[in-house]
DNA sequence: GGGTCTCGATAGGTGACGCCTATCGATATC
DNA sequence: GATATCGATAGGCGTCACCTATCGAGACCC
């Protein structure tokens, strides 16, 4: 039985009648007479009483009748759906977002986003790195956005733009009398933030050390290492986006002496079947932080 | 689009896995490759991302599955119905009778068509010949009991029993002495029913005359004849079935001298498909009856 | 790190079947 | 009785779903 021989049966039993059937199918009569036949041959129903002045509905067939309906309705349920579903710049889009980055990204790129791709209805999820990776492995996000440089066979990606790291210092600090600051200087009384952030180890690389005070005084989000630089507890190095949060904590930002940041990436599955729709979220991030990169980049030089 | 492109996709969608779901779907996996393949062009939209350990389902594809579920499933469900409509035997059957004939055999023949049809629901409709013949052609009936002979190109049947016509009289009335009445006897005082009962004819035809006593004694109903008969209004012809009611009101029956009667017949359209049905019914009824037409007929003899 | 396994895609061949046109038989209509 | 209408049948044809065999990519494992 097929989706055709329901059509068919449907045609006939509202049209009770094989020729005005089949050109309301667009076909044949004969072959609407041998479908109808077949059909009835599989069911074991006579579906049909000919010879009179209309082809008649049996009683069986009128039992028949909602079934059918129900299925071929069904079927273009598929066909329209998937005629919405068709743009692959549509859809719900899961964008992971690492902590250090999310609240001061987000704010610049959703507007553009918005308005670049409007059918695309993006769905930010923040968590560290390794969370997200796995998050993206598992399907449960379309793709992420990192600051490592780590490649895997099964993913890929593009970097958007380059973030350029700045000192923080209480206002009270030696160093914030400098006009530029040197990673080396920072590495004394820096504050990271806890496990599992990529910016901890960056910033820990930069100042080329791998410890740092205490752990009791590891962070575990951004505002808290802002504030506690605020409060006068040590120094830690911030990504430029995160540089307005950071003034308004009341806290002194200086470039570095020499260039020292992370790049942002855009990364997906290998196999991710909407790589349009991802390159395109790229794009619209990319050029939005081009100017951005440009004027820290000149700053610091 | 079909039915089987939707069973597969819903398999692969299940297993996560072309290799599993074919031998599910009982073919080889190049053939659910190539046939999700050629649905994903239809659709427009990716349904899987391969190449994982898992061909995982794309957000596009999970918002197709119920679409595609329900097709299925009503699919299924016209295949369930037609099973059990399968039975010729089985479902609805619309039994058209005369109203001289229904109250009287409906309750001899229900208790053994119950027992010899038990999946058939009999349902029954009492109307004149005509409008039963007018329903029957419409399609409103399956089948009609019928006493008289008309045969048309459109229709068929075949007879079931011989019902007598007995003599009804007033117990006061001068041939009820009689052992036997003879039809012509009748002829003066006789009462029959209003126009289009097919009893009236015939029993103005036995009598052979076609006028009657005034028309404004024309019962409408047997039982309004059998009691103007009782009240002394005058006699009429009866059908043997209805004896036991006659005689319950109080009316003397005789036999006619020469036997005098109407032939029950089964009539359905030549093309009705559930011709079996008709021919079980009418083979019951006609056994049911066989051995009353044979004793009345002694009787009468 | 090269052999092995698994998975899905591809190639080529084959049979089934849905479709067409032409025609028939039956029935209704004039 | 001639004509028109309706559904069934016959014969031919092209498409397509299916198969087996094979490939290429990626994972796994001594």
């Amino acid at each position: 039985m097929n989706l055709r021989d329901l059509r068919y049966l449907l045609a006939v039993a509202e049209h009770e009648h094989f020729g005005r059937a089949a050109r309301a199918c667009g076909v044949s009569q004969p072959t609407l007479s041998v479908q109808i036949r077949k059909l009835e041959d599989v069911l074991g129903v006579v579906l049909f009483e000919r010879g009179g002045k209309v082809a008649a509905p049996t009683a069986a067939c009128r039992q028949l009748l909602d079934h059918a309906r129900a299925a071929v309705t069904a079927a273009e349920g598929v066909l329209a759906t998937a005629r919405s579903l068709r743009d692959p710049l549509a859809g719900r889009f899961r964008l992971g977002v690492i902590p250090t980055l999310a609240p001061y990204l987000l704010p610049l790129v959703f507007g553009p986003l918005r308005e670049a791709l409007p059918s695309l209805e993006l769905e930010p999820w923040e968590d560290q790195t390794a969370a997200l990776l796995e998050r993206l492995r598992a399907h449960e996000l379309d793709a992420v956005l990192l600051a490592t440089d780590e490649t895997a066979p099964d993913l890929m990606g593009v970097p958007l733009f380059a973030e350029p790291f700045l000192a923080a210092l209480p206002p009270e600090h030696p160093l914030a009398a400098r006009e530029a600051v040197a990673e080396t200087d920072l590495a004394r009384d820096i504050l990271v933030l806890s496990d599992g952030h990529c910016l901890r180890d960056q910033a820990l690389e930069a100042c080329g050390q791998t410890t740092a005070l205490g752990a009791a005084l590891r962070a575990s989000s951004l505002t808290t290492l802002l504030n506690m630089v605020a409060a006068g507890y040590g120094t830690t190095l911030i990504p430029g986006l995160a540089a307005g949060a950071a003034q308004d904590a009341g806290i002194v930002l200086r470039p570095l002496t020499t260039w020292t940041g992370r790049t942002i990436r855009i990364v997906w599955r290998a196999h991710y079947p909407q790589r349009p729709a991802a390159e395109a979220v790229g794009e619209v991030i990319a050029r939005r932080l081009r100017g951005y990169t440009e004027s820290t980049a000149a700053t610091a030089a």
